[in-house]
DNA sequence: AGCACGCCGACT
DNA sequence: GTCGGCGTGCTC
């Protein structure tokens, strides 16, 4: 006999909906035992599906006629603890997206399905006693040659998992099978929570180093949440406080959360923390299959791996005794999701630090705007660490004005004679150009016609190797055509540089020398990556071009030279974040050069090189630079003194997307503070990209609430706008680019 | 998201 | 006459 006044669980569904829908409990289930954070089977519709229980024990908020019991309960006792539960609350608020879409993105895909929890086991695989490459068994395999080679650049006396062999590349397995059989490697099954072996030695740290730890932890042991700015040039040892904050977490039973960019989570990076604590450590990351996601993530959840590194979803992780959350690079771009649920994974760990009481660390050399904001108005503590640690001195940075100048293939006589020189001496050049491929346009210089996509209407970048033309924005390849396919009287050319025409052109000048190029083109292999940055560390190559990709966090001991060879990209660029993101690039492939004993050069080669931005980020640093581009933020009241939400729309119908924008602006308007702005609709910067066609609507607030209260109100009312579903529309709360 | 319902054009 | 296209509404 169901009760007029029933109590129901308030669950989370996978579904693009924004509100929790209530069940009642499992027949014959006292809703007693269903506390939130346990998962239940539940009919939607006419579809079964797991959710999340969010609430318990409270009253419905539909018609009591409408509800229904849930299934069953897939676990007895909360698998999500209520600081996580909190975080997806929050999340979903906050960036104003569907709470069951937040609860995909929160648990590892096992959880999403009915598997049973339980701790399993993994293969690892160790070199038997005394084995070498020279070994007879495999005098004629030089492939297993390899691998045991690559054994001993790894550890030759230790056991490794699946995912750090997988590092060396195609047939990894098939090599350790055939290993096995001969008895030279040893496959070992054990069980899957392991304690790190710990034991490497721990360096005296420098004044400035405890300095930090010190003034970080005092706050630490207090129990009391604060957000800490450490802000250290490259090379200035911030891994080296951040591990000894993770040792005072330990000593005093707390778990420690390191989130690091997309690309910085290496196989060295946890190797370096397995070798410092002798404690169980989980690391989760995009690269890691179902058994091992689900593994560390269980491992953290019940408390018993006291480290857990991960990249920008492990935010989510839950971690219960969480006492220190670091970011690593917390500038770095890669935090920010760019599509679907766009969540910034380091602002979520403020949030989290407070809730957990967990002391925030947010390290890099060159801080996002935000942070150095919050730490100029006292919100976080500020730390600095202001010298290269042991004899390295900072790098000289110097412009080369490139204008009315004869370049050979993009490179100034300047910046070829440094670079001889540094090569006669034995030094290593690298040279810093974003942008891959042959060239970023193919042109006709008969009638003007230019390679586009025609599914993005963007130049096609011209691909030599490959022999093709192809769009970056959404990997459509055609043919190189023969002819000008307008005008049919010549074949069409390549226009500006790539850094493979660099490499090309590199090759005619500097015939003897090995010249490397690193760019997603090139470590498109597993594993080639790292092989080609050791061999860059064993100095066969005297010349490395690279685009982004190397400007993060490698270290090069023997590069003198950098060569930034158009830095000018980042100062046309009309979006408001260009000068941000191009000072930090700056500063970051400076951070590549001399950090040994001899100083290194950076040449920065532009047309504008009485750029304010560029003097002034050359002759007072980074902060001056990051202070100079704060002012203008302000003068034109964009973040961090205003706060944007950008509403996208895209639709294969060319009208669409702006028709649906300018509703929902109309209906949005009525809504808003005045001291709101809704700028646009205009067409997107990309006007199509993958065959749609974009518009955008920015909403600018000069303070959260108002922006939040609009988006509360609004969205609700733009899902049932006419056409809202011809579109595909999204939110972007504090987008971090314009695009 | 997925699924049902309902309303209009073009077919055996 | 119906088959099926998509635009709209609903899921506790």
């Amino acid at each position: 006999m169901p009760s007029d006044n029933p109590r129901v669980i308030r669950v989370a569904v996978p579904l693009p909906l924004r509100g929790l829908f209530d069940y009642l409990p499992p027949v014959g289930v006292d809703i007693k035992n269903i506390p939130a954070g346990i998962r239940v089977i539940v009919n939607v519709g006419r579809r079964r599906l797991v959710g999340l229980v969010c609430e318990s024990g409270v009253p419905p908020h539909v018609e009591v006629r409408r509800l229904r019991p849930a299934l069953r309960c897939l676990d007895t006792r909360p698998l999500i603890d209520r600081h996580t539960l909190a975080l997806i609350h929050f999340t979903a608020n906050y960036y104003h997206h569907p709470i069951g879409e937040v609860m995909v993105s929160a648990l590892p895909r096992f959880l999403r399905d009915q598997t049973e929890i339980g701790i399993a086991h993994r293969e690892q695989w160790r070199l038997a006693v005394g084995v070498d490459a020279l070994h007879q068994a495999i005098a004629r395999a030089p492939r297993q040659r390899d691998m045991v080679a690559y054994f001993h650049d790894l550890d030759p006396h230790r056991a490794h998992d699946a995912h750090v062999l997988a590092e060396f590349g195609r047939g990894w397995r098939t090599l350790l099978g055939e290993l096995v059989k001969k008895e030279l490697v040893i496959r070992e099954k054990r069980p899957w929570l392991e304690v790190a072996p710990g034991g490497d030695t721990w360096p005296e740290l420098n004044a400035a180093q405890s300095h930090a730890v010190a003034h970080i932890w005092q706050a630490g042991a207090a129990d009391r949440y604060a957000v800490h700015l450490l802000e250290g040039v490259t090379g200035s040892g911030k891994t080296e406080v951040y591990l000894h904050l993770v040792d005072k977490a330990l000593q005093t039973g707390r778990q420690s959360l390191v989130l690091v960019p997309e690309i910085g989570l290496t196989p060295q990076l946890i190797t370096h923390f397995r070798n410092r604590f002798a404690v169980p450590i989980a690391t989760m990351h995009s690269g890691l299959g179902d058994v091992d996601r689900r593994n560390a993530w269980l491992s953290a959840a019940s408390g018993q791996a006291l480290i857990v590194i991960g990249t920008r979803s492990a935010i989510f992780t839950p971690i219960p005794r969480l006492g220190l959350i670091i970011v690593d690079e917390e500038h770095d771009a890669s935090f920010k999701q760019q599509e679907g649920f766009r969540y910034h994974a380091r602002d979520l760990a403020v949030w989290r630090g407070r809730e957990q009481n967990a002391q925030v660390v947010l390290g890099s050399a060159t801080p996002s705007l935000e942070t150095i904001h919050h730490a100029n108005s006292g919100r976080y503590k500020h730390h600095r660490l202001n010298y290269r640690v042991g004899k390295a001195k900072p790098p000289r940075l110097r412009l080369v004005d490139v204008r009315h100048k004869q370049l050979d293939s993009g490179l100034s006589g300047t910046l070829l004679a440094a670079m001889g020189d540094e090569i006669r001496q034995g030094q290593q050049v690298l040279l810093f150009l974003n942008r891959r491929g042959y060239s970023p346009v193919l042109f006709c210089h008969n009638c003007g016609w230019l390679a586009r996509c025609p599914r993005c209407d963007v130049p096609m970048t011209y691909h030599a190797q490959a022999g093709c033309l192809r769009c970056h924005h959404c990997d459509f390849e055609t043919a190189l055509p023969s002819q000008c396919p307008e005008c049919s009287q010549e074949p069409p050319k390549p226009l500006g540089q790539g850094t493979e025409r660099l490499e090309s052109s590199l090759q005619s000048h500097f015939a003897d020398v090995g010249i490397l190029r690193i760019d997603r083109d090139t470590t498109r292999r597993r594993g080639a990556l790292i092989k080609y940055l050791g061999a860059v560390r064993d100095g066969q190559y005297p010349i490395l071009i690279g685009t982004q990709m190397l400007t993060k966090g490698h270290h090069f001991s023997n590069v003198t030279l950098v060569g930034v060879i158009d830095a000018d990209q980042g100062l046309y660029s009309a979006d408001y974040r260009a000068h941000e993101r191009l000072a930090q690039l700056l500063i970051q492939v400076a951070g590549r050069a001399g950090r040994e004993s001899r100083q290194g050069t950076v040449m920065i080669q532009t047309c504008q090189p009485e750029h304010p931005l560029l003097i002034t980020l050359l002759r007072d640093g980074y902060r001056a630079a990051a202070e100079m581009i704060l002012k203008e933020r302000r003068d034109t009241g964009m973040p961090p003194y205003s706060y944007l939400a950008l509403l996208r729309a895209e639709s294969l119908n060319e009208a669409m997307p702006m028709r649906f924008l300018t509703l929902a602006a109309e209906s949005l308007r009525p809504l808003a503070h005045p001291q709101v702005d809704l700028l646009g609709p205009v067409i997107a910067p990309m006007p199509r990209r993958a065959g749609r066609y974009r518009s955008q609507l920015l909403i600018r607030a000069f303070s959260r609430e108002h922006l939040h209260n609009l988006l509360k109100q609004g969205l609700a009312r733009l899902d049932k706008l006419p056409g809202a579903r011809q579109v595909r529309w999204s939110v972007d709360i504090d987008p971090v680019d314009l695009y």
